[in-house]
DNA sequence: CGATGAAAGGTCAAACAAAGTCAAACCGCA
DNA sequence: TGCGGTTTGACTTTGTTTGACCTTTCATCG
């Protein structure tokens, strides 16, 4: 397993039994998985981003910490999602949601698939990428709404 | 015997008893069959298409993977379905097939709520009827494949 | 106070590790 | 013998890991 998924694993795991915040120390968790601490910020940056309904803050020098906060419900992370989608996404972009909205659990794996399979681009053989962008932003935020109050 | 038919099969024989989805790492395998990484690819294309029921996904990067999902004969009846469904297809066909399918119990409420939402006219804006329709079509097929493999 | 040094975390670019693309060369058969 | 399917490899794109160097904060000492 990736080194990335590890870590981004072991934060998971320490949000545990509703707490909707964990603290990290970036030196010692580095330390603890015996690689370079700016690892740490690489997986926060990849996988802990506002857009997944995460908030992050820290603090440097003694006694610095890393504070990860995630949206106290899965309805606001939704919707947080589907009011940072514009009116117009390419597929790249979809996909890159939707992995990491199954990746935070928000989502099922069926729910995933089914999402993945109807944004790809190769359904939209012959439409301009201006209508195809269009027309899968109004498809993913129904989707995502559906899947929000449901 | 054709390297790309070896191949193919080695991948066959991978899907063992009942596993209907399989992992290969792309230069591994390549370099345990004596050929270049690429033509995995062209095997994969070539003879694991959405067609022949197959979906792929993958990653690049370190850990990267190419992932071959079949679709299990599970569900055939919704193949046929796709099979009939052509190049085109309206909002109301579809809704009508996607209630349809739910009446039938082959699948869930939320699923049918997701097709729903998905295919609604409301999303195509814009995009003239003959547009509309092709993408619809496709749409639909890839979704009923997903589910018939999942 | 104000300077100073240690203790955090932050940034960035380079190295590395896959997989994807594409076109040219190749092969085998109707 | 010419055309479709195959094979190859150079080049591209994407994702991960590492390390050198930067900045901020805090405690301590004069």
């Amino acid at each position: 397993m990736k080194l990335s998924d590890v870590i981004a694993d072991m934060i998971l795991d320490m949000f545990d039994d509703d707490t909707s915040t964990v603290q990290i120390q970036r030196n010692d968790l580095a330390q603890q998985l015996g690689c370079v601490p700016s690892q740490i910020n690489y997986v926060i940056t990849s996988r802990f981003t506002p857009e997944q309904g995460y908030r992050i803050e820290s603090r440097r020098g003694g006694g610095g910490y890393i504070l990860i906060t995630r949206a106290a419900t899965r309805e606001d992370a939704l919707h947080s999602l589907i009011n940072s989608i514009g009116s117009s996404i390419d597929e790249k972009s979809a996909k890159a949601h939707i992995y990491n909205l199954h990746y935070q659990n928000l989502i099922g794996e069926k729910a995933a698939q089914l999402m993945l399979s109807v944004l790809s681009d190769s359904n939209f053989r012959g439409a301009p990428a201006e209508v195809r962008d269009r027309i899968r932003a109004n498809q993913i935020k129904q989707m995502l709404l559906v899947i929000a109050t449901s």
